[in-house]
RNA sequence: GGAGGGAUGGCCGAGUGGACGAUGGCGGUGGUCUUGAAAACCAUUGAGGUAUUUUGUAUCUCCGGGGGUUCGAAUCCCUCUCCCUCCGCCA
């Protein structure tokens, strides 16, 4: 969510905002909010008068003796009263209608993000590694997956449907293997605190991580049970200090959390149906932290080191991609995309997706910190990246790492994880 | 699933219709005392709005969330959520 107050000050600028962001449909909203606003402040102003007259004769009634007097006053209160109450449920009303407007305002870009239409004119700032070459024509996962026995589509969808599938044997051990790594790689040189938590959380840490309202279509919930399951750890670290008041020298906190992720696809339907890469179920190592403002676009850059440093150990090709203002999504003012190359199925493919939302979350998720002791709170910038996404690392190592015979070579990286492993082999 | 009991400030805990944003204690901060520290004593110590060009002042809201009764609610009523105890079930 916004800070209101920008938009009462500087709306047509908002609105510009909105343009380079492509959310025409948000930036009709602003003038409305404007009004709404406004509106809110008058009636809180006429209520708030009135209610400071009935508090103090409602005192005056507590200390009054003549039963006469008494009875008049409370008479002239019941009106008052009366119009408390009416004017008490326009400002409800008002600040309902505000809030459903500001809940669908996207983040503001911040003045480093180039201004694009879309996802196409996105800018490759830097490529690590060569392409490989092959002596073979190298295959895609979704071909010698299955022939190695570590993969299996077949079944997935027996047990689930359509985008699921089932790691087996080594496949199953590369990606264990893989968490593990990634976990152990950011808790012990990057700093990061690991947690373990839900993958089911209440609808309203929805709306503080901002998945809700806009993007419900792509959750799956237990409506029985008021349940949503989790597209990304962000949600439930975005929400870990909820209604928290942080001292400063807390921060900056940094976590790294695996979870798995579910997301119904909805938007992406018949799209990327064939392989790992877009699973209704996958898992995912995220990294998270909270900072102070002035900190934040430092610490992204830091994130996208981190992400970096997983995808330089597995010595795979690798790109950081910076995003448009029109490609930014909902919450971010700034967003890098880490894309790892995969020779099979021939593409680049996002690994890391690494955001600052600035203070966007924080507010709607009531997030701050004491600057200084006795100083008021001030809401905290939150950044979430990946570091990384399992089934396209799955993908990178397998098709990067894949032999003439069908085997694939494990990365050097993995092999303590991977009991001494060296290469996969059809049993 | 059954039966009870709870939710009050950073923490503990008092408050059952009117000077209650809330007794008291702990903790924090500042000070007195001290060579220094501790102890003791004194003072201070929540958040969010709105108005007023303003660092002040006034006022409103907040005692788990929402709704209701009343001139007036932390206090009475309804409802939701969460926590605790006992029983049952269970990885």
């Amino acid at each position: 969510m916004l800070d209101i107050t920008i938009i009462r000050e500087k709306p047509e600028w908002v609105k510009e905002q909105m343009e380079k962001l492509n959310d025409m449909a948000a930036k009709d909203r602003i003038d409305e909010i404007v009004r709404l606003d406004a509106e809110r402040r008058a009636l809180l102003t006429e209520v708030e008068d009135l209610k400071a007259a009935r508090n103090r004769v409602s005192k005056e009634i507590g200390r009054m003796k003549d039963q006469e007097a008494r009875e008049a006053k409370i008479v002239e209160m019941q009106g008052v009263a009366a119009q408390i109450d009416e004017l008490d449920e326009q400002v409800h009303q008002v600040e309902a209608e505000l809030d459903e407007h500001m809940n669908w305002v996207p983040n503001l870009p911040h003045t480093s993000v180039p201004v694009g239409p879309d996802d196409s004119h996105n800018i490759v700032k830097e490529t690590f590694g060569e392409l490989p070459n092959f002596d073979f024509t190298p295959q895609a996962h979704w071909d010698f997956g299955p022939a190695l026995g570590i993969l299996d589509f077949e079944r997935g969808v027996k047990l689930s449907g359509t985008r699921f599938y089932v790691l087996r044997a080594a496949g199953a051990r590369l990606q264990r293997a893989l968490i593990n790594w990634m976990l152990d790689l950011h808790t012990t040189q990057h700093g990061y605190t690991e947690i373990i938590s839900p993958y089911m959380v209440r609808e309203a840490i929805m709306y503080g991580s901002s998945q809700l309202p806009k993007f419900g279509e792509n959750l799956y919930r237990d409506i029985e049970e008021d349940f949503y399951f989790i597209p990304t750890a962000e949600v439930s670290l975005t929400n870990l200090h909820r209604d928290e008041i942080l001292e400063a020298g807390q921060l900056p906190i940094d976590y790294v959390c695996y979870t798995e992720c579910f997301r119904r696809e909805k938007m992406s339907a018949g799209r990327d149906v064939r392989g790992m890469k877009r699973g209704h179920q996958f898992a995912k190592v995220e990294m998270y932290k909270f900072t102070r403002p002035e900190d934040s676009y430092d610490a992204l850059e830091q994130m996208v080191q981190h992400a970096g440093d997983v995808c330089r150990a597995l010595g795979i090709p690798w790109r950081i991609v910076e995003m448009v203002t029109g490609d930014l999504g909902f919450q971010a003012t700034k967003k890098y995309d880490l894309e790892m190359w995969a020779p099979g199925c021939g593409e680049w493919l996002e690994v890391s997706s690494l955001s600052n939302c600035e203070a966007f979350q924080a507010r709607r998720a009531n997030i701050r910190y004491r600057p200084e002791p006795k100083a008021k709170p001030q809401f905290v910038h939150t950044l979430n990246g990946s570091g990384l996404a399992l089934p396209r690392v799955m993908i990178a190592v397998m098709e990067n790492y894949q032999q003439a015979d069908g085997s694939v070579v494990v990365p050097e990286a993995l092999r303590p994880y991977m009991g001494g492993l060296e290469v996969i082999e059809a049993e």
